[in-house]
DNA sequence: CCTCTTCATGACAACGTTGTCGAAGACGAC
DNA sequence: GTCGTCTTCGACAACGTTGTCATGAAGAGG
């Protein structure tokens, strides 16, 4: 990977960024059109009762000072004024189920003309603290967590100040706010009973820290479904506290090579079943060896075989959230809702391969 | 999907959402601790100069009324101060290309303290307009853009009053400034000669509207090296226009069922190669007809056969573009840049099928 | 012609904060 | 006791904008 980073040459009559000209402000362009502050302002609100003539003016000045309207300032006037921001503050950005959410959620912010402020925690109780506190001090209109700590006591305050706040994917924790979840103990449920379904008993389930709700309450239905279904729980078939793909990789590589390994695998999220996926692969076990999926993701149907998931609908999750949000914002102060969304079995193959 | 929406019934001590009890600002918290705002404003701000009892006082009062910093007051009056937010406009939040671009620049901008609003586009001229000007009427600190128009004089004004902007992906038309490019042209050329030194001479192209910059140069790419190799233009194969995987299946099982089918295709992005294989792999095609695509993506490894790309580092793109930009916001006047990565072969498999 | 209303416009304060500067008190040195 | 120096603190203006109210002119109605 090479890298050409050369200073320019041509193109120089083009504008270029140069060092601050100090921005024109409302007295720059009432100034140059010979008019009141308060009439610029009236201009640039598009109130009524500014003449033709004198609009007119006013707004050639602000075309030739390239006068841009100043948001901070105008929302510190205004009583009560929204900032027209909101917060995401989501796990990991790049993975694609927050990607997607965030995305359905930027679309329903930008029908209320809102922006949105998107950062990622990556389980991070420390720096949600620190994110929440920055979004605040930016008095964002709303915000959307999902959250990395357990418990979200340090959100009282803005939450008795009234900061919409929606949860997404995880409950709130010792305070009482807006949610929209996916139910993971049944959809747990659903993709284990499925495999028990095609006479699986020895079903290994793969997880992440058990300080992440959704993962232990996957593994929760997990077990629930080996006890409704009779079968002996075997903690060497519980792998948990796995952070990334690699170590869902190289868990699956030491339980395969097992005296008594699996014949099928419970993947608590998107990335631990692509781990699973891609050793399975490697050890020539992919058509052997069962696995279902939490989380659907881009390409699962595209495998060899097709990934069987429990499927969250993410546009969904991400609107809904937003409508939530925006009511909120909106001033509805009923009490708050908990969303909660089931997941759907797609079977695409993994997950109906029988045991050997 | 069902859904489950039922106001909560517990958990009624717990604190919640409620309406605007008109946050506290210095001016309260300087009257409940018996000093002066200014005092106030010391202590929230560290700076020396306060005695410890007065000092602890404050933060007392602080706590006791919840009292948030707000930092576009304190922008306001601070002379330049930086509002601690960049602006990213990317083509599609929720594509694996600009959420790693996304995520990437975030820890740069983390590392800086600086927050990030980031909105897709979605090859939207207009909305990339309003957008900007959204942004610099919030005084975002920089501006990292990944454009949809054609030409981006509208920017000129801003770049003139210090805007420190990035391009990504795709190079500014009709202003000067910093970008961060992947070379297209050559990454297309080592693309098709890839497929050309296969055996292959009947190669198809997917490519996206002509209206992106990015797709003609991949474009041109291809035809140079036909051109060179000697291999007669077939304008059937050159298939534009391609907004998204389901256009591109489509022209694939077009091709394919065409008189004189391609050996080979090169798609000009990561969604229409996945258009592509699916296809293929309906058509019983995926291991006789070469693939090779641009973007690398989550699980191309994972694919039958694994699929065979240009890969363009997006962390790497991500980093450069968030050194520049904070770099510039520094201070740094020096003549906009522009970097470009070359991308690099990744052979999986499917660019390495021969023709039958 | 006078009063009353309507309309366009401007003066001024205020939003929440910080920079500037000056005042009051403590302290030390003589 | 006097002077100077430090330290701690507060009054005030300013940032860029908008809400409130006042002003003056133009037009309506008698």
């Amino acid at each position: 990977m090479s890298e050409t980073d050369r200073p320019l040459s041509g193109d120089q009559g083009l504008p270029t960024a140069t060092r601050p000209v100090a921005r024109a402000t409302m007295k720059d362009v009432a100034a140059l059109s010979g008019v009141s502050l308060k009439t610029v302002s009236r201009v640039v609100n598009r109130e009524p009762g500014v003449s033709a003539g004198v609009r007119e003016r006013v707004e050639r000045a602000v075309t030739r000072l390239d006068y841009s309207h100043n948001v901070h300032a105008s929302n510190l006037r205004r009583s009560g004024g929204r900032t027209g921001t909101i917060g995401a503050l989501l796990q990991d950005i790049s993975n694609s189920f927050s990607a997607s959410l965030l995305r359905s959620l930027e679309d329903v912010a930008r029908a209320e003309d809102t922006a949105v402020l998107a950062a990622s925690l990556d389980e991070e109780p420390d720096r949600e603290i620190a994110l929440v506190r920055g979004l605040v001090a930016r008095r964002v209109d709303g915000l959307v967590l999902m959250p990395a700590t357990s418990r979200q006591e340090y959100l009282a305050a803005e939450l008795r100040a009234g900061l919409p706040t929606v949860f997404v994917d995880r409950l709130p924790h010792g305070v009482d706010a807006d949610s929209v979840t996916v139910d993971n103990v049944l959809g747990a449920r659903h993709a284990v009973e499925h495999l028990v379904r095609q006479g699986h008993r020895r079903i290994a389930v793969l997880s992440d820290l058990s300080t992440i709700q959704t993962a232990t309450e996957r593994l929760r239905g997990y077990r629930e479904v080996l006890q409704v279904a009779g079968i002996p729980a075997d903690s060497t078939l519980e792998v948990a506290g796995l952070r990334n793909p690699e170590a869902a990789g190289e868990a699956v590589r030491r339980l395969c090579r097992s005296a008594s390994p699996p014949t099928a695998i419970f993947a608590g999220r998107n990335d631990l079943a692509i781990g699973a996926v891609r050793t399975l692969r490697a050890l020539g076990l992919a058509h052997r060896v069962a696995v279902v999926g939490f989380d659907d993701f881009p390409l699962a149907d595209l495998l060899d075989p097709a990934l069987t998931v429990m499927r969250q609908n993410v546009a969904q999750i991400g609107s809904e959230v937003g409508r939530l949000l925006f009511s909120r914002i909106a001033g509805d102060t009923s009490p708050p809702r908990r969303v909660i969304i089931e997941p759907t079995l797609v079977a695409r193959g993994s997950g109906e391969i029988r045991p050997t």
